[in-house]
DNA sequence: ATGGTGGCTGGGCCA
């Protein structure tokens, strides 16, 4: 470990390929130990592995190509890596979460389903991906570890996490039966720690790329570290860098970072 | 404005 805390993030890059010099110069800035990462849009054999060795972390992924791929990177340690859900839960066609342990942490990094719309098969599995990763999780670990799932939910768990509720009525990502999903997976055993240190509304992780939705302050808050009760209590900070969201070539969401104490 | 932008790609799909 490195001082007296350890620093764990996640953030959805949108494209691994598109997005390496932010993401290396965001490391070398912020300086987490573990850096769970979503939407690297690339196969396991062009992940930069070696980019991220020579910086000290060792790392893991689960790619398929164009679309989804997640991976953790850490500098605590990496074993015992799991990609995709455990087999007892049923694998997913597409690649979504993996799994290892960091440092004494178990650490999940999820990019759930968006859903599309509240018609289309998409937000069916959505729904079953959310119940999964509840059985996934309570099959790796016990609600007495240290745990922590970092990732892009698309789910924005109360009205205080979008700009304007009025206009989602009718959408993905605020609808009862996700917002179900979610508040079932926490009553497993995790806890939002960025709100239970930030009561205040309108803190968000993403941003839509189209009509200047950053500059005008139209987001939403989508992505989480969820963490169980005896890592969440030794938590000393928990924010959402939205300074990642501005100037060239950013992706449309910022990294979520919390602050874990020694124990 | 059933739009818009960005990243896959190499024409649409996806977010």
């Amino acid at each position: 470990m490195y001082g007296d805390c350890v620093l764990i993030a996640s953030w959805n890059v949108n494209s691994l390929k598109a997005r390496l010099e932010r993401v290396t110069g965001w490391i070398k800035e912020n300086q987490p130990d573990v850096l769970c990462i979503q939407e690297t849009k690339m196969k396991d054999a062009v992940f930069p592995t070696s980019t991220f060795s020579d910086m000290g972390y060792e790392s893991a992924h689960f790619g398929q190509g164009q679309w989804n791929g997640v991976a953790i990177i850490s500098r605590v340690g990496l074993d015992s890596v799991i990609v995709n859900f455990v087999p007892s839960v049923e694998l997913d066609p597409e690649a979504r979460i993996i799994s290892a342990t960091c440092g004494g942490v178990k650490v999940v990094s999820v990019y759930v389903p968006n859903g599309r719309a509240l018609d289309n098969d998409h937000y069916q599995y959505k729904l079953g991906w959310m119940k999964k990763l509840k059985q996934h999780t309570a099959t790796i670990a016990n609600p007495t570890d240290d745990l922590v799932i970092g990732g892009d939910f698309n789910i924005a768990p109360t009205d205080d996490d979008v700009w304007d509720a009025t206009k989602f009525e009718g959408a993905t990502h605020v609808s009862a039966p996700e917002r179900k999903a979610f508040s079932d997976l926490c009553d497993w055993g995790l806890t939002d720690v960025f709100r239970d240190l930030h009561p205040e509304p309108r803190v968000f992780s993403w941003w839509d790329y189209r009509n200047g939705s950053f500059h005008k302050g139209e987001g939403m808050r989508i992505d989480f570290l969820l963490a169980t009760k005896s890592l969440a209590k030794r938590i000393t900070s928990a924010e959402i860098d939205r300074n990642a969201r501005k100037g060239e070539k950013p992706s449309d969401h910022a990294p979520v970072i919390i602050r874990v104490s020694e124990k």
